[in-house]
DNA sequence: CTCCCGATAT
DNA sequence: ATATCAGGAG
């Protein structure tokens, strides 16, 4: 009864296995990942530009005063908390990973302004890693929409995609759930016409 | 469960 | 004017 894989094939050829952040680098993937917080990736690519230009580096902002990564990240949501995300997770990047950007959920949770479903995004589009399933607001309202599972609490919804997907496959299948969500299983007006899975959807009319 | 907190669409 | 967008920390 899980048919995952099917819905994995049919979403793969109208969507790309990949976010919309834009990113040249792992650091600067994490970056991107913290200032998209509640916030729509659109609003953060096009801070990023001058963002990655003024900071290249974790040392970069690390050393940076609190006040100019504030000037430069102003215009997303919760501009303040996320400056002193960057620039203390930066620090810790510096101080204890030599620069580098850490492979492991544990790790990267354990940083200012990084969740679970941050690590995970970070981790597989970064280094290709699958060690857990980014749940966030779209890939929560599809999976239910789709019967994968009855739960709302995002960790538990994890935990019933985990089981239904086979390993190699988790980071593609919320990278494909979430444009999904985006584009075509909205929240407000779902549009089960462009839905390549209208026929195989519980919610679809 | 409360706080953080701006831009854009309606 | 108000809804919508869409995570993490304390």
């Amino acid at each position: 009864m899980s048919h995952v894989k099917e819905i994995i094939e049919r979403l793969e050829k109208v969507f790309p296995n990949k976010l919309e952040l834009n990113f040249s680098n792992p650091f600067q993937l994490l970056v991107a990942v913290i200032l998209s917080a509640q916030t729509t990736d659109a609003k953060v690519n096009q801070i990023t530009p001058k963002l990655f230009e003024r900071f290249p580096t974790p040392k970069d902002l690390a050393e940076a005063p609190l006040e100019e990564i504030e000037e430069y990240i102003r215009s997303v949501n919760y501009y303040r908390n996320k400056a002193k995300f960057l620039k203390e997770a930066s620090r810790i990047l510096v101080e204890k990973y030599g620069g580098e950007v850490p492979k492991t959920i544990d790790e990267l949770v354990a940083l200012p302004g990084i969740g679970r479903k941050s690590a995970s995004m970070i981790l597989y589009n970064a280094y290709g890693i699958n060690e857990g399933i980014a749940v966030d607001t779209h890939v929560a309202r599809v999976s239910q929409r789709l019967g994968l599972t009855s739960h709302t609490d995002p960790q538990k919804i994890e935990k019933d995609l985990m089981q239904i997907t086979p390993k190699e496959d988790w980071g593609k299948l919320s990278n494909l759930l979430i444009l999904l969500g985006r584009y075509v299983c909205t929240a407000k007006n779902p549009q089960h016409h462009k839905c390549v899975l209208r026929d195989i959807c519980p919610s679809a009319v």
